[in-house]
Parts: structure tokens; C-alpha cells; sequence
DNA sequence: CGGTTAAAGTGAACGCTGTAAACATAGAGG
DNA sequence: CCTCTATGTTTACAGCGTTCACTTTAACCG
């Protein structure tokens, strides 16, 4: 995913571009809700600000690297539980646990992957946690309209549980992950 | 809900708190989700950056106060719209759907409303929408956790449909927000 | 009335931000 | 070895939220 070497302090960096996300990643975990700014990023990996620019052309694409970077985790986050769970319905239920404790894990992380500008491109974008879920639902049904309306309904569920936990709308409780998750609670 | 009196212009504004309350609701109208600064808003009402200070403690008070505002008319909007479909269960479906709309005719008011700090306290703002929801899911059941979570389940539902949508991960459709809250198709 | 007082405005200043422009360095290739 | 280009640097600008010291105005009270 990201290589970052220390190498040795010089003029020319060697791998700032990582080097940045890898800053970035650090400290979206660390100060609890704080987008990092493009300056202060610099100066964790020891570059003037305007460095910056010859990696990416503004901030925001700075950001958009950075949600790409958080999908890919979520991703291999939702295989890893979903396999772990035998796979087919359970590795399915599975999948939405690990997409709203991932959110709770990586608040400010899961938020600039949504927040931050249009779509991240599909084309550049393996987005292995759409994948799974397409695979899931398409696996549940044979009507593709009716397994790609599930999927939707599952992404929505999951993304409104972790928005708002997010937000302290609802008490972030694992326990109520479970119930709010629970299908065979869902409008019975 | 907000009086603004185009006063006479004088040294004391008269109704600033007001004003820029109203400003502001405009301006995150206007701009596609361009959320106005303190700044901005002050020189709309015509009036120094510093005096948005005798009204509000900082910036993120006057954006807490956008955001019952907008809890407000979110609401209101709820209400008008299950009381027209009726009440009871087609009542409760409107909810859903005007909740979505509703973030989708304000986006940056939407994002405002929940991004912003944290819960809007619970006790100086009365909140309709979750009356709403708490009284609809509580006319379903007698069972008040089964009831507690069919509220939790369908507010999620809707806010990540909205959110999705607002993030353009999901196509903004409206026929696309019947189907995916179309109760019969949620997990039968 | 008239004077005091406090609420509500002002402008200047600080440190922060993202970004542009002009310049400096170093490492690679002919 | 010299040059070119990728990748850094410094300086600068406008806009942001916020603090401070100051001014104006309206309201209250004797």
C-alpha cells in the first residue's frame, strides 16, 4: 500500500509523495476529528509547504489520495471479517459490522473518504469494498435489479448507523451495531 | 422561526443575531456546499467580522445555531408531509422520504446540521423529526426496545441514503429513494 | 431632563491556512 | 563534464477565526 523509507535527510526527499500520505494516515488517527492541514503535513515530514505541490496539485487532491487510501483499508478490513465469517450470509452480515467499526476506529479517516469531493473515480479505484458487496447480494438473488437494490439498502443501513454514531446522533455501542444490523430485525 | 427586520442602517444593528442566522441559511443555500465563513456572513449583514462576537461566542456557536435552524425546518417539513400522506404507516413512510429530500434540497444545511459539534443538545431544542420517528415507530409495536429499534433502524436508513447520495456515491434519484426505502423490499 | 453605564458596534493585529511565483539544488544522461 | 529536469526552497498574498483596545449608542435613574 504505502512504502515509506527514512531516508536519509537530504535536499531531494526520495519519496515525499508517500511519505505524505503516510503523515496523513497518522495523523487523521491521532487528533480525534482534525483533518491534518497541507502545511502541517510538511512539517511532520520535515518539507517546506510548497513541496507539497509537486506531488499533488491542491489539497484536495492531497485529500482524495488520502480517502483512496482509507478504502483500500476498509476493503481488505471487510475481506479479512467477511472470510473469517465462512463467507456467503454470515461473511455478508459480517461485512456491514466491520464497515461501521471501521468508522468508529477511523473517524476522521471514513469521513474525508466520503466528505471530501465527488466519487473517487471508479476507473483508478479497485474499491474492493464494493466489490464484496455486489459479489454478496448478487449471491442472495438471481434478479440483478433486486441485488443491486439490496446492496444499496445494505451500503445505506451501515453508512447511516455509522454517520451517526459518528456524529453522536446514536451511542456508538457495539452491542447496538449488532441489533441495528440484526436482518431479521430490520421490518419484519 | 427568524424575524429579520430591514432596519434602519445605524450604528446599532438592531437584530444582528438574527440577521446572520439568516444570512447564513441563505448562504448555505446558494453556494453548492460551500459552508460561509464568519467573515462572510458579516460583511452580508454589513457589519464588522468582530461584531458576530457579541452574539456568538465563536464561530462554531453560530453554526450550531444553523443547525437547529435547519432541525427546524427539516421537521416541519416531516410533519407537513406525513400529516398530508395521512398518518399512520404511509405517514411514517413520507417521513423517510422527505427526510432524504429534504437533504437533497439543502445539502450544505444537511451537512451542517450533523457534521457541526456535537449532538445538538437535547434540551433546549425540541426536535420534531425525532418526535416524529420515536411516535410512528412506537404506534407499530408495544414492545418499546423492538420500537426503540425500528426508529434507530429507519433513521439510519434514511440518513445513509441521504448522505450517500449528498456524497455521490449514490445517483440522487427519486425514484431511486422509493425503492431503497420501499419497506416491503428491505431484507424480506 | 442630564449623566452614567453597559450593550453593541469598530479597526488593527496575530497566527493560521492554501496557493502562486521566482529561485536553488541535485542527480541522471548525453 | 556539462546540462536539463525533477524536486526542493523562500517569499509573498489573500482570506480565515479570534483577541484587544477603543467608540458609539441607547436605556435607565436620580
Amino acid at each position: 500500500m504505502l512504502t515509506v523509507s527514512t531516508s536519509p535527510a537530504s535536499y531531494h526527499h526520495g519519496n515525499l509523495r508517500d511519505a505524505l500520505l503516510a503523515a496523513g494516515l497518522e495523523a487523521l488517527e491521532g487528533a480525534k476529528g482534525k483533518a491534518p492541514s497541507l502545511r502541517e503535513l510538511a512539517r511532520q515530514v520535515g518539507v517546506s509547504a510548497t513541496a507539497v505541490y509537486r506531488h499533488f496539485p491542491d489539497k484536495q487532491a492531497l485529500d482524495k489520495a488520502l480517502a483512496q487510501e482509507g478504502l483500500a483499508l476498509l476493503g481488505s478490513e471487510q475481506a479479512t471479517a467477511a472470510k473469517k465469517a465462512g463467507g456467503g450470509a454470515a461473511g455478508f452480515a459480517e461485512t456491514g459490522r466491520s464497515y461501521v467499526r471501521f468508522a468508529l476506529a477511523h473517524p476522521a479517516l471514513f469521513r474525508l473518504m466520503f466528505t471530501q469531493g465527488h466519487p473517487v473515480d471508479d476507473r483508478d479505484a479497485p474499491d474492493q469494498a464494493r466489490e464484496l458487496l455486489t459479489a454478496h447480494t448478487q449471491a442472495l438473488t438471481s434478479d440483478p435489479e433486486r441485488a443491486e437494490t439490496l446492496a444499496l439498502q445494505a451500503w445505506s443501513i451501515a453508512h447511516g448507523i455509522a454517520m451517526l454514531m459518528l456524529d453522536g446522533r446514536i451511542c456508538a455501542d457495539d452491542a447496538l451495531i449488532d441489533r441495528l444490523l440484526d436482518t431479521d430485525n430490520v421490518f419484519p
